[in-house]
DNA sequence: TTAGTATTCAATTATTTTGTTGAATAGTTG
DNA sequence: CAACTATTCAACAAAATAATTGAATACTAA
């Protein structure tokens, strides 16, 4: 009696867990955070709802621990607590992306709506990297390559790429990589090199992925 | 603006997957279903609640392409539909046991309860087996074994350990398992096999982290 | 075809969740 | 200390969820 008591305790826990991302704008929110942190009035702009609802969303993922708080000034900080945290949302993404047909076929609209033709993946990264020379770009904003970025990676935001032109090499085939498979800064950025005869490509995963990459190998 | 849309729609489907698993008695579905198949009535005892109830949860599941059906004569046999799925539950029960501070007290006293002692991993177990002779006994239910066990492991129902302990050798150690972290059995199993004067230790991985631990390595 | 049975559907009720607005709070900074 | 401000709390309405019971369905098997 007291066991299956015990045992359902536990699994009420941990769908508490899965409760907390079990709502788009919180959802939403965990990916945002997983590129860097952000204060709550951030947040709310970012995911268009007021800030009191972004402040409880927030308390729902911090109550799951799935979220943490720093105080900077004024401000509080939130950030992803764990990186256990990025692999529960890589394996939600991971399924997703293979068993709903839904997201299949968003994504492929998502494709062809921004002509995103061939891309490579991490994995290809590094086969290509030990035969070519390949210098790689991380076009997200500048505060979020600080943030953490992928080894070797060179910050052109996307907004300075035009300007900053005359820095890339014409005989290095130039990779390109924004926040992962539904950003479109890395794809941008790629369609300008093209038009200006650089060999630019895409790559699809971001920063999240190569860091939970390297962790795999340790 | 058809942008944010599509992300939206990408968000809604993702945390569709989320909010399958975000309730506790679905939780538990699905943590009986990694085990092995089975019908709604079976899952219906096993998680108290109607068989309408159980039908009803089950669907979400299904839409949410956690869970697969078939037919069997007049029964219709759920079960889990990919291993992408034990690997999202895995991540939940990582992030769980790990951030927690709650379920880490539900699983201390479980195990204080029960007076579980020592146990050891799977990387534990591999590392032994290397150095000692080892028997590695599944203690589940026949059929849970019948439908996907560790390898080398010898089938010993708990309800027959007792019956069979001439098949049992007291020169090796015996490992026991069972459904994992949470499963009582193993740890019964080497209570009693402690009195009888085996060398006997709980593993307190089970067959589903086992299988996971494979596809890892390939 | 008919009887039988496992499962699903429908209708209902109690409970929980989401998002809003406006007030309260806590903590910083001058 | 006092003013300021980012964040949280409270109260509410609308919507969604979970579980039950009883009826309907879909399939099997004789």
């Amino acid at each position: 009696m007291s066991e299956t008591s015990l045992k359902e305790k536990v699994y009420q826990e941990l769908s508490r867990i899965t409760h907390a991302i079990s709502n788009p704008k919180r959802m939403e929110l965990i990916d945002i955070l997983s590129q860097k942190k952000h204060t709550v009035e951030e947040l709310s702009k970012k995911i268009s709802i007021s800030i009191a609802s972004t402040s409880q969303h927030l308390q729902v993922l911090k109550s799951a621990k799935l979220v943490e708080t720093k105080r900077n000034g004024n401000f509080i900080i939130y950030s992803i607590s764990d990186d256990s945290v990025l692999r529960l949302v890589s394996s939600v993404k991971e399924l997703g992306f293979r068993k709903i047909a839904e997201i299949e076929r968003l994504i492929n609209d998502f494709k062809s709506d921004k002509n995103i033709l061939e891309s490579i993946t991490l994995d290809d990264l590094f086969a290509r990297s030990k035969k070519e020379k390949i210098l790689l770009i991380d076009v997200r904003p500048a505060e979020e390559y600080e943030s953490g970025h992928i080894k070797d990676a060179v910050s052109i935001p996307l907004d300075q790429l035009k300007k900053r032109l005359n820095e890339l090499p014409k005989s290095k085939t130039i990779v390109a990589y924004c926040r992962g498979a539904l950003c479109v800064m890395a794809a941008d950025a790629v369609k300008l090199l093209q038009s200006k005869k650089f060999k630019a490509i895409r790559m699809e995963d971001g920063y999240v992925e190569w860091k939970l990459k390297q962790q795999e190998q340790n």
